[in-house]
DNA sequence: AATGAATGAGCGTTCATTCAT
DNA sequence: TATGAATGAACGCTCATTCAT
């Protein structure tokens, strides 16, 4: 079921092959320097390193802000992706709490993106939001597995699961380092998501 | 106690009083702007909200950068002051939280302020390394404190506790608006933060 | 008499059917398109309005500039065309002031295309003189012609006429939307052309 | 009369002294500069023959469009002064004529840069539209004292009259460097205005 | 021959910082 | 000393033109 049988919607257009790699590249080279720089980065900054002219990345993304938004839903759908995937080889408990670590511990450099990202009033559009909604329904189905199989307080839901995501990823971003800090502080979060103890 | 006894180090110049007024209005009025705005706010607008030249806001601060560290140490030295006062006025546990809900709650904006100056890089001069020494040395109080009270696991380090509530106050950033979220989310910090449960 | 008999001269070759047919619409199209959004309009424009390749634009006319003379041309052409019809079926004067009408009353926005070529350094290459010699040796024919007929002063020749023209175009232009205000401005000219009355 | 009481409105600040002085250099630069190479002179062309900063163009001139309309006004009001002056001086028929011929006579490239003010959308502001009612006051005095003296023809109303200034300008442009046609075309024009012959 | 992706110079505009008053 | 005008590097973005498919 998770085999996509795309059916032939002609969308967009078919982008020609090199203008295709050049999207790729762009969207990759685009997360990496927004990540090490913030999202102040400069366009320039980024067609120089993807070895293409400023024009190549305003022909793909028509404004600085859609290519960030570009570059957050490719997270988003990639997230999403590996919860999937997660979820197919293992059960819930297990997937969910890989997932956290995934996106916790993605280097930290990508997390600041991200959340400069959100902080940005960046209203994500309508993709973003689909992607993120993608993502969300995938957070929906582990957490309530993993409630379901007692590893996991019965009271929390989907928005508090992101919003923990979000703090924990600054968190580790704020210790990056200290390894010994960060195992504490991840303790902290892991414990307090499990369900309370009676009495 | 409040009342500062200065000891009569030369220090950089002792500022003349209308010199004095002018610092202070304009720390709060930065701070003000930066957190409305974010960071990339512009200083004219810090000295229009100020009613004073741009000159005068490099006169006291050379470069952006130092007015921005030098919001950043006021408010290391208001939390500290706080987690003193707390401490004098109460047990050490009740202290540790009521500080912790403080620096966690502070309007979203001004963590979003805070977080920026952290992202950036910002490397905090001695100044603003001393402040943060102060504010480490109360919050290393109130936790060994709240520790001896059985109230906090053991493990627990002021690193991480500072780590912990740079990301708390992430995540209720990200749930601004949605109080039920928050409190959820409040919640397993908090429960994180106990030490565990003898199995 | 309208059937060009083209003598065979090797010329700029005799391009393929359909790539005349694209010239032609491109031609048409790029009159559209300047007029409604001055020449500054973007040749991108024009290609997609002609639904063609931005590259076959630039086949046909190696650059923007060598596209506004074509128009030019084409627009010279025209009144030219018109001016030899309109003598064929009338007297020089009656033809003289109908072209005189058709010229000036072309809709504005035509007008300001047309001025705005004029403006533009635009030295007229060889092609748009060839035209303007065309239309200049009708408007002589018609304007002697009315000359003889007593309509018009005497002393007037061709190059003050084409300023002429010019000149009201931008005049009735102005005067775009005020209908009553444009019939007095013309009648001042159309009384100007007069012999000046002797005495 | 004519003496302004310049009663002391506070107004929007009195800038400073050598602030005023570039100001009115740019002011006085940017119209030669938009005279000969049009409105679509770059910004930076501007800066660069008033020996001032980029940047200072736009402290004065908060965008290119408001610099335009600042030389539209500029001219607007000279001539409108003008106008003035010269009723004082001598009767309105003459001085009429002689305005015509100031403003159609201006040097061509001052024209060229006038139409194509008025062609770009440039939907003058309100302080454009007050000098231009300044100047429509002065030429409606104009005309009536001249229509009154039977020297203008008494159906004509001030906007077909700066309509026709407007064309006439255009027409002496097209014709500069030819004296003899431009003579021709402008007596086309005063003979179109005078009053018609009886009979 | 036709396409459209890629290019880079150039534009309008902003902002931290310096200088003249 | 405080002011605010001046500065120029940098940014986001556009467009005529070229190149690979």
């Amino acid at each position: 079921m998770t085999t996509e049988q795309t059916p032939p919607v002609p969308g967009p257009k078919p982008l020609r092959a090199d203008a295709r790699r050049n999207r790729a590249r762009l969207l990759e080279v685009a997360e990496a320097v927004f990540a090490e720089q913030g999202t102040g980065a400069s366009t320039e900054e980024v067609a120089r390193r993807a070895n293409v002219g400023i024009a190549t990345v305003f022909r793909h993304f028509p404004t600085k802000e859609a290519l960030l938004e570009a570059v957050l839903i490719r997270r988003l759908e990639q997230l999403a992706e590996e919860g999937r995937r997660l979820l197919a080889e293992s059960g819930p408990t297990e997937a969910l709490f890989a997932l956290f670590d995934l996106i916790v511990e993605a280097s930290p450099v990508k997390n600041a993106f991200a959340a400069a990202l959100a902080d940005a009033g960046v209203d994500v559009g309508a993709a973003a939001a689909e992607a993120g909604h993608a993502l969300h329904a995938v957070l929906s189905e582990l957490l309530s597995g993993a409630q379901r199989a007692g590893a996991v307080r019965k009271d929390l839901e989907v928005p508090e699961l992101i919003a923990i995501l979000v703090g924990t990823a600054r968190m580790l971003e704020h210790l990056d380092g200290h390894p010994a800090s960060a195992a504490r502080a991840r303790a902290v979060v892991r414990d307090g998501l499990r369900p309370p103890v009676a009495g």
